[in-house]
DNA sequence: CATGAATGAGGATTCATTCAT
DNA sequence: TATGAATGAATCCTCATTCAT
């Protein structure tokens, strides 16, 4: 429909901008949601608030959401992106070390938990327990984060000069690792009200996971060596 | 209403008959809840059903708990009960070693996720994100299970002849094996449908634990020590 | 649990009352509805208004009934007996003739739509084009009043001497019977604020029913001794 | 703004497409409608499907209608013109005879029905139990019906050498053969899932209809001789 | 103590209609 | 004219809790 040349400019302009303001619509109602749900609780907060809060009628919320459930989603959605953004990063510079997991562990308290308290309310309580739906999304952002960090294990053993361990093995550090962090975290941001401690807990916990991380490749490499030797025998 | 001497003693008979019978229903209440919570989860559950199984009518059910609730913050204190004996007895029975940790996880895994599965989904995952009155309760679970595990930290750094670590220290790496420990339930359990591999992922855990708990240990006391140095320069 | 020889007849005392009770608030709320309907329409009218009219909570509607949908079925069900009963008796009396027919037609107009226009209106408009369920239920009831007066014309015609039809002859007819009145029913009290003309109008319809069906009979008849003959050809 | 002399021709030209196209539109919709109507029920159809079918926008909808009742109303409108070109068309080509009523029968069931299914249901189904405006436009149809079919039969039954009969007989005479064949498409069609019988039904139905309307003609000339004769005496 | 019918606030969701572009 | 995003009133239904029996 558009005529000469410059109309697809006009056309592509104003389409952009559409796909601009949308965007930004949705960010918004994501955004109000994840006060709304940090602050009094998934449950507790209906359509209408999340509407009031955007400033946006109700009907308009379900234009960029198919159901409060799908909102919840798409917020871990976010979630997951901001936190292998934050804790990746570490990984992804250069070769990982065991330095690494300290740093890592910084960021996620300090550049995570401690720039956006709701995300960590969202994804440690308000998004366990409401459904499969929210359960799903849940599990593939763990489990993602659970690949990142079994990557950086994988790579920090081996430049530690110990023998490749079981896949297994890999995965249970890593998800022993992100459980140090997640309990710590809602130990002392969510239930703690103790934010002003955030730093000095952060250098602390990084510190302890250089020893325990430490610690358990150590021993799985000797529990490796055990049973290699048992078998051998 | 008691009549004649004997009265008393026939009322407490029969007194102490009600307060049992009492105390079967409240638990025939709590497990009927607990295993709809567990599998249909808190909120898709209701009274109604809850009092279906445990064949009694809804009204009975407020007889012997305030709320809907109220079951859950109930169920909380028996897994509470449970979970503190099951790892508790561990580091009880004598002088706790760092081989306590080892054995106590093995608790976790194999006496409490293994004996009572829905104890376990309620712990993790029913009992998050549901209001603040059960969240008061999880926090006083973890809290007690913290300080057990802490206390047995102590005793056990001492008696590895390591000095005496701050409070927070000590709590953080509670802390952390209390994280170890859910995370790796959380995966292989209520997600993994891996309940196959529950003895050898805990015989594994239990080891990578000896190493990253001591580790843990180790670097706290080398930090400690830095920090120490610095203080006397 | 009830004790002694009487103690049973208490029991089923109350448990009678309440069975009665339960009848009667079942029949409050179907009669509430019926009036609702048929004056304001089915989807016009709310469960809150059909609440309000029975003296009962919304909530009461749905111990009764599972939905707005299942009030309207029952509605049908129960139009369904008044029509059989009102329209069957004529024909079950003793054996049919021609003149059943015109006392049936006349029962249908006085006895069933004077006596109880609402249902008229639900039978008629309200219970049409609402959803496979209730059309459903409609479709069973035109099928049973179908068959009643199938069978009192298979009499009818033996004992006029006629030769047996075939049955989709006689369905047909019988169908006919129906629509017949069904329209005029429409026309004259639906839209026709008609109602004083009534008993006049069911004298004349009952009349040319007489005509009509002796003459649907007989060109059966003749048509299928035209059949007959052709294929004897 | 039309320019030169020619300028009106040109502008009666674009203007006189701009209406066709117009027309086009709303024809588009109307069937887009019917379809869908027809198919799912009225209320169970959104404008945003109406559009989708009809390949416009929302918006537009509401450019060729007023609402979402108008759409059906107009629908309405279509099928009355449809209705009566197909049964009308029997009894205007010549002198109506008895033989017309079996003719425009068969054209009925074959002609309209047959050739338009969806009008079919919307006619006997969907347009019914919504609304005023809905059910006035109905109404007017069945009026307009039914006076074609009056008129038909004053001069069938002064062919027939019968008496002019009250303008009520012939009324109901009318709404009866209306109310015959309504039923007998209802159930065979709608319900039916019986199709393939209709050149048979129609064929059976239009024989009997022969035999009910000319009993009925004679049963009214008869009543109508008797209350003549009592009021005579 | 036990029952289970009654309550009614509350909430998610839909959809006809409007209007700025 | 055409669009389709925005609106928000309207409604069905659920379910925790109460209380008369």
């Amino acid at each position: 429909m558009a005529r000469h040349g410059e109309g697809t400019t006009v056309e592509s302009r104003s389409s952009r901008r559409r796909q601009r303001e949308r965007e930004q619509r949705r960010e918004t109602i994501l955004h109000a949601a994840e006060a709304l749900f940090a602050g009094g609780g998934y449950h507790a907060t209906s359509i209408e608030q999340i509407a009031d809060q955007a400033e946006i009628s109700v009907g308009s919320v379900y234009l960029y959401f198919r159901s409060k459930e799908d909102i919840l989603v798409h917020l871990l959605e976010e979630i997951s992106l901001q936190l292998r953004a934050v804790v990746g990063r570490e990984f992804q510079r250069e070769q990982p070390t065991l330095e690494s997991f300290a740093r890592a562990g910084r960021a996620f308290l300090e550049g995570f938990c401690g720039q956006s308290y709701p995300s960590l309310v969202i994804l440690l309580r308000e998004s366990v327990g409401q459904g499969p739906a929210v359960e799903q999304r849940r599990r593939e952002l763990f489990t993602g984060l659970n690949d990142d960090i079994a990557s950086a294990l994988t790579e920090v053993s081996r430049s530690m000069g110990l023998a490749p361990r079981s896949p297994r093995s890999t995965e249970l550090i890593a998800f022993a690792i992100i459980g140090m962090f997640e309990r710590v975290a809602y130990q002392y941001l969510i239930w703690g009200d103790r934010g002003e401690e955030l730093p000095t807990v952060a250098e602390e916990l990084a510190t302890l996971v250089l020893g325990g991380v430490g610690g358990m490749l150590r021993r799985a490499e000797e529990q490796r060596g055990g049973e290699g030797a048992r078998q051998c025998g």
